[in-house]
RNA sequence: CGCGGGGUGGAGCAGUCUGGUAGCUCGUCGGGCUCAUAACCCGAAGGUCGCAGGUUCAAAUCCUGCCCCCGCCA
C-alpha cells in the first residue's frame, strides 16, 4: 500500500544540442515506462522532463553563431520536445531552465541557502580554456592543454564566486545513508558515492561572472547562478515550487529522480544538502542507470559513435526501439548496443518470439473457430495460467525496482512459454480430429486456443508500459478494447486486468496483421 | 595516485554478497512440426570462468598480489 496516492518521477535533464541522440532518449524511455506502470496501477502520477539550457557552450555557440543564446535554444528544445513526443514520452511537463517560473525557483533556493548561512564568497580559481570557455580540471588536462583544443595556451584565472558550504553537511549526509542506504540506487553507485562521502566533501562554486546567460544570482549583479542551484532546483519547479504551495504539496518529495550514473554525485550529495539547507523534504530515492555503450566506451556525438533515434525509429518501429534498449541494456548497468545487436533483438524477441506468437494464434483461431474467442480454462487447470502468475509476480518485483530489463525477461520467458505451448498442444491435429467427430478434441482445441488468445492477452497488457503502440494494437488484433488512454491512464489498476481469464468476454478477434515486421540484414 | 565498475564457450550477458553438477540470448550444426513473419519446437558441438598464489573435502564464487578495459574526480 503506497503511503500516498501521488506519484512524482523525474529524468535528468538533458542539455542542449540540435538533436537528440538515442543513448540521451534512453532515459527518458526508460522513465517513461516506469511513469505509464504506475499510471496504470492507479496511481495519480507526474512525470517530468527537460533541457537545461543556461550552459557555456550554449553561450559559445550562439557567439559563433550570431545568435542570442535564446534564439539558438528554442528550436533546439522544439526539436528535442517532437523527438520525445515522437518516442512517446508521457510527460506532464517538458521543463526548460529559462522557463520563468524556474528563474523564480532556483532564486529562491538560493537565497534560502543565503539565509541558513550556507552561502559565502571564495575565489574559484583554475585553468580555464578559452576554446570553450570553461575551467578544466587537472585530471582532463593532456600535456597541460586542453583535449578539445590542445593548440590553444590555459589560462589560471581566478574568479570571485559565491560557494555553497556542502561540508557543513557531512555529518547530515552520513546520517541520510546510516538511515536510509537505498536513498541512491542501485548499490554498486551507491558504493561510489560513499567513497566520496568517505573523502570528505568540499564546498563548490554556485555562481559565474562574466557571462550574461544564465539566473541572475540574487542581489548580486554580474553575477549569474552557477550550475547546480538551478539544474537541481528543476525538480521543484515542476513541483509547483514556489508558485503553487498546494501543488508542491501534493507532489514533493518526488518519490525518484531517475539519472545517469554520470551525476550520482551531484544527486546523491549536493541536492539532499541543498534541500536540508533550504528546510525542503528529500527526495524519496534516487535511481541512476547505466549507459548505452559502443565497443566499451560511452557514446557521444565527440567520439561520432551516436545512434539516430530518427533512423532507429524508421528501421524498428518506436515501439520496437523501445523494447531493444530497455532490453538490451540492463537499467542498473552499462551495456554494449550496435545497429548489429538491436537487429538480433527486435527479430529474436519482436518478430519471431512475441509478433510470430500472436499471429499464429490468431490464424488458428480464424481457422478452427470461426474467429470467435473461446474462454481460457480456469486458472488452477491451466498450465500456461501458472506459468503467468511467475512471469507477473517477477514482471512486478523487477518494474517496481527499476529492473526493467528483468522486467521484460520474465515476460518475454512467458512468452516462450506460450509458443512452446502450442507445439506441446498441436491445435492443428487436434482441429483434424475434431472435424472427424472428436468431441474431446474439439474441447481440448477450444481450451487450446482460450488459453493462447489469453496470454496474448496478458503479454499486450503488460507490454504497455513498455511499448504503448503495440499494446493497443494487440488489443486491437484480439478484438479487445485497450482501457488506458495515451499516457496509461484511465483504466482499472493493471492488476485486476493482469488476473488469469479477469476479461474475458464472449466474441470475435479482430482483423490479424503482422504486429512486428521481420527486418532484413540489409545495412545502413 | 585515489574511488567505482568490469574481464565467464564465436558475440553479448547471468551466476560471485548466501562456496557444491557453469546458465541464458544470439550465432553454428542436426532433427521435428506445418498454425505462423524462412517463423516455432527438440537436440548437439563449443568455456582450464583475466593471471598467479592461498583457504577448503569442494572456488567463477572467499582471501592476497598482479595485469588489462571503462567511468568519476566538483
Amino acid at each position: 500500500m503506497p503511503d500516498r496516492d501521488a506519484y512524482y518521477l523525474t529524468t535528468a535533464i538533458f542539455y542542449p544540442s540540435a538533436q537528440p541522440a538515442l543513448h540521451s532518449l534512453f532515459e527518458a524511455v526508460g522513465a517513461d515506462a516506469l511513469a505509464r506502470y504506475r499510471r496504470m496501477t492507479g496511481r495519480e502520477t507526474r512525470f517530468l522532463t527537460g533541457m537545461d539550457e543556461h550552459s557555456a557552450n550554449v553561450e559559445r555557440a550562439a557567439l559563433e553563431a550570431g545568435v542570442s543564446p535564446r534564439e539558438l535554444v528554442d528550436p533546439w528544445a522544439a526539436t528535442w520536445q517532437a523527438a520525445f513526443d515522437t518516442y512517446a514520452i508521457s510527460y506532464d511537463r517538458f521543463i526548460r531552465t529559462t522557463d520563468a517560473d524556474h528563474a523564480r525557483a532556483a532564486t529562491e533556493m538560493v537565497r534560502r541557502a543565503m539565509a541558513a548561512g550556507d552561502i559565502y564568497k571564495g575565489v574559484y580559481s583554475g585553468w580555464y580554456c578559452p576554446g570553450d570557455n570553461e575551467f578544466k580540471t587537472e585530471a582532463q588536462l593532456v600535456d597541460g592543454h586542453c583535449p578539445e583544443h590542445p593548440t590553444l595556451e590555459l589560462q589560471w584565472l581566478e574568479e570571485e564566486n559565491w560557494f555553497f558550504a556542502l561540508s557543513r553537511y557531512q555529518d547530515r549526509l552520513e546520517q541520510l545513508y546510516r538511515d536510509n542506504p537505498s536513498f541512491c540506487e542501485p548499490e554498486h553507485f551507491r558504493n561510489e558515492v560513499l567513497g566520496w562521502l568517505r573523502d570528505g566533501l568540499r564546498d563548490f562554486s554556485i555562481s559565474r561572472t562574466g557571462t550574461n546567460w544564465g539566473i541572475p544570482f540574487p542581489d548580486n549583479p554580474g553575477h549569474r547562478i552557477y550550475v547546480w542551484f538551478d539544474a537541481l532546483t528543476n525538480y521543484l519547479t515542476g513541483a509547483g515550487f514556489p508558485d503553487d504551495p498546494a501543488a508542491f504539496e501534493k507532489w514533493w518529495p518526488a518519490d525518484v529522480h531517475i539519472i545517469g550514473k554520470n551525476v550520482t554525485r551531484f544527486h546523491c550529495l549536493y541536492w539532499p544538502a541543498m534541500l536540508m539547507s533550504a528546510g525542503l523534504p528529500l527526495p524519496r530515492q534516487v535511481f541512476a542507470h547505466g549507459f548505452m555503450l559502443d565497443r566499451g566506451e560511452r557514446m557521444s556525438k565527440t567520439r561520432g559513435n551516436v545512434l539516430d533515434p530518427t533512423v532507429m525509429a524508421n528501421r524498428f518501429g518506436v515501439d520496437g526501439t523501445r523494447y531493444v534498449v530497455l532490453r538490451e541494456v540492463p537499467f542498473d548497468r552499462d551495456a554494449d548496443v550496435s545497429a548489429d545487436s538491436f537487429l538480433r533483438r527486435y527479430n529474436a524477441d519482436l518478430a519471431n518470439d512475441f509478433g510470430n506468437l500472436l499471429n499464429r494464434t490468431l490464424n488458428m483461431t480464424t481457422r478452427f473457430t470461426d474467429a470467435e474467442r473461446p474462454q481460457p480454462v480456469a486458472a488452477e487447470r491451466s498450465a500456461l495460467a501458472s506459468a503467468w502468475a511467475r512471469a507477473w509476480t517477477e514482471y512486478v518485483t523487477a518494474t517496481e525496482g527499476y529492473l526493467l530489463h528483468e522486467a521484460l525477461g520474465a515476460l518475454w520467458e512467458f512468452v516462450g512459454a506460450a509458443n512452446r505451448f502450442v507445439d506441446k498442444e498441436q491445435p492443428w491435429l487436434l482441429a483434424k480430429q475434431a472435424k472427424a467427430g472428436d468431441t474431446a478434441a474439439a474441447e481440448r482445441l477450444r481450451d487450446t486456443l482460450g488459453d493462447l488468445l489469453e496470454a496474448n492477452r496478458l503479454i499486450g497488457l503488460a507490454c504497455a508500459p513498455f511499448m504503448p503502440g503495440a499494446a493497443q494494437r494487440v488489443h486491437e488484433q484480439l478484438g479487445l478494447d485497450f482501457p488506458y488512454g495515451d499516457d496509461g491512464t484511465g483504466g482499472p489498476p493493471i492488476g485486476e486486468l493482469a488476473a488469469w481469464g479477469g476479461a474475458w468476454a464472449r466474441g470475435s478477434i479482430g482483423t490479424s496483421e503482422i504486429l512486428f515486421p521481420r527486418v532484413e540484414i540489409a545495412e545502413s
